[in-house]
DNA sequence: CTGAAAGCGCTTACAG
DNA sequence: CTGAAAGCGCTTACAG
């Protein structure tokens, strides 16, 4: 291929200096319409392309954003990362987003890379491992970063930290299941020792223990596949449980294919509460209860945060937390559309 | 924050000049052991950050490979992206992904963009529209451009074009039913004139040629949701409809969803396949026949192929179909596990 | 309203 | 094995 041509082919093509055709480039009202329209024409008859490294070279604002996103195979965060990239988009910022797939050393290379490509700030998502040496050298390059969905530096001051209240969601489906009448209630899926699944646990333990109920608690993957798994072994070790909220929407619809299998009816036989409300949960049969996450307008909100910080330096608080909403379906209250 | 350190910092920190710094970070093998050791502790002790952008302005080879995907929210799509970047990754090329979410206007900025950006070649999962300036840009740029899973481009030997053997799939799904006994089959889903509905339908309608019987097509967008309306829909107008292929495992769940729910069950009352053989048709109850595009095996010979036109110049054939398989389960065969 | 000059942080021959 | 100098394609004051 032909070397790229620089605004001092169009320069020389339009008959004006290189710095005319760069304030074209920017813009400038400075520049008489007729010289711009020349520019502008000669732009498109060397075919040139703007060099956005050159021109962060010297001005090093690139309007770039680096998303990093700890798996691209679960519609929850995808669902984030492209309501995320649409909002900054619309506002002009160009989103670049890599997938870290669960692999702390794959995450410390990805932003390292990032770094180095110059994006502006950094929204993380992040892949839980050793991260000490991640987070210190954005700390060293000074990037506005923000921690979304999971933390895993303590230093919410210098990375601060936004999420659903989990822990509120845990105790909304809790109270439901007990009020309308379920008293040997299990919670399913999720693996010990994860925030998420401590938080989305303690809203239960909670409620178990002022209805001086027994927890019931069985951990694991949260899969489909393992949903259904678990759902052997509840029905296995605790054939007496009347009511079981799950970790996230796919452990309870794995669970649901396992007890179609045997012909257990939820909603009927057992009443089921989900997590997320992902938008197979309302097409399921039965239609799933669900803690409805809106992970939509969560992207939208991180954007806008991010842009408050980036443009007009207010960083935003250690901690968020957004509110969650229990989804009442036929899985969890026995009616039947 | 304070200004990033330069190539001339750690220089002066180590008592050498910046070209021996240069050639530290390139990993040359003709500077002393002791220089390098030196000049790294040196990196380390003022907090250095590469910077890409200056290097690729004087070298202009970026090791940075552009995927624009259509819909990040499409389970297909992203195992597609996870595949393709991962399999980059490890052999040291970075991947920033962008989602145009169907719409060409938003695909055709994050290709400016990406060019702009100093990507060394681009793949497209492309979003349907008027997309001729789009690809006259990228020819003018001058990039190995692959188009992959969807053809928008009718020159394919300047953007060779990937896919799977669709039409074959759709004829082994049509062969299947009709060898187990079905004669009125259906083809429900897709949107008439997009190509890869055409392409899975063809099939099909060979098959329904040859056994003499009449095709039954119905329309519509490729949802879960949808499925669900399908179903109704074919149940109405077709209610001696005997088996059905779908256009994706999408619109068999939905429909499935909805056959459950009306007591008609899959696999003895009507025979269902579909198409992709996403991780839950294996795992809903009962199982779904699918015709499984292996997308990961996908992802990583796009890699390859990407590479070695990159790095050996040897550009793809203009069109590349790769095998699919038929994958028979009780929902299109009867027998339950 | 437009041009000449310096500089952003690297790499690349070229000397030594 | 290491240093001095030029240059990548822009932007940015500064003149005019």
């Amino acid at each position: 291929m032909a070397r790229r041509p620089t605004i001092l082919d169009v320069a020389a093509h339009a008959g004006v200096s290189k710095s005319t055709v760069s304030l074209v480039l920017k813009n400038s009202p400075q520049i008489k319409p007729e010289t711009t329209d020349q520019v502008r024409r000669s732009m498109q008859a060397v075919g040139y392309v703007y060099n956005r490294a050159a021109a962060n070279l010297r001005s090093s604002t690139t309007g770039l954003v680096g998303l990093v996103i700890n798996d691209l195979r679960n519609p929850f965060f995808t669902e984030f990362a492209a309501s995320f990239q649409m909002s900054l988009f619309s506002r002009g910022y160009a989103t670049v987003i890599s997938n870290s797939g669960e692999e702390p050393e794959v995450q410390a290379k990805i932003i390292t890379s990032m770094i180095e490509h110059g994006v502006s700030a950094l929204v993380i998502s992040p892949s839980y491992g050793d991260v000490t040496a991640t987070f210190a050298q954005i700390a060293t390059a000074g990037l506005p970063t923000l921690q979304v969905l999971r933390q895993v530096s303590p230093d919410t001051g210098q990375f601060p930290f936004a999420s659903f209240d989990y822990g509120d969601g845990g105790l909304q489906a809790a109270r439901h299941l007990v009020q309308t009448g379920a008293r040997r209630i299990a919670f399913v899926g999720g693996l010990p020792g994860r925030p998420i699944t401590a938080e989305r646990m303690q809203g239960y333990l909670d409620e178990m223990r002022r209805i001086g109920a027994q927890p019931i608690v069985l951990y694991g993957r949260p899969s489909r596949h393992n949903g259904a798994a678990l759902a052997a072994e509840l029905l296995r070790e605790h054939p007496d449980v009347d009511a079981v909220i799950c970790f996230n929407d796919l452990v309870s619809l794995g669970m649901m294919s396992h007890l179609a299998r045997t012909g257990i009816r939820p909603g009927r036989d057992i009443r089921i509460v989900g997590f997320d409300d992902i938008e197979e949960s309302a097409q399921t049969w039965p239609p799933l209860s669900s803690v409805a996450c809106d992970i939509t307008s969560f992207g939208e909100k991180t954007a806008a945060a991010l842009l408050d910080w980036l443009t007009k330096g207010k960083k935003p608080p250690p901690v968020h937390r957004e509110p969650v909403r229990l989804i009442v379906r036929a899985s969890s209250s026995g009616e039947t559309a």
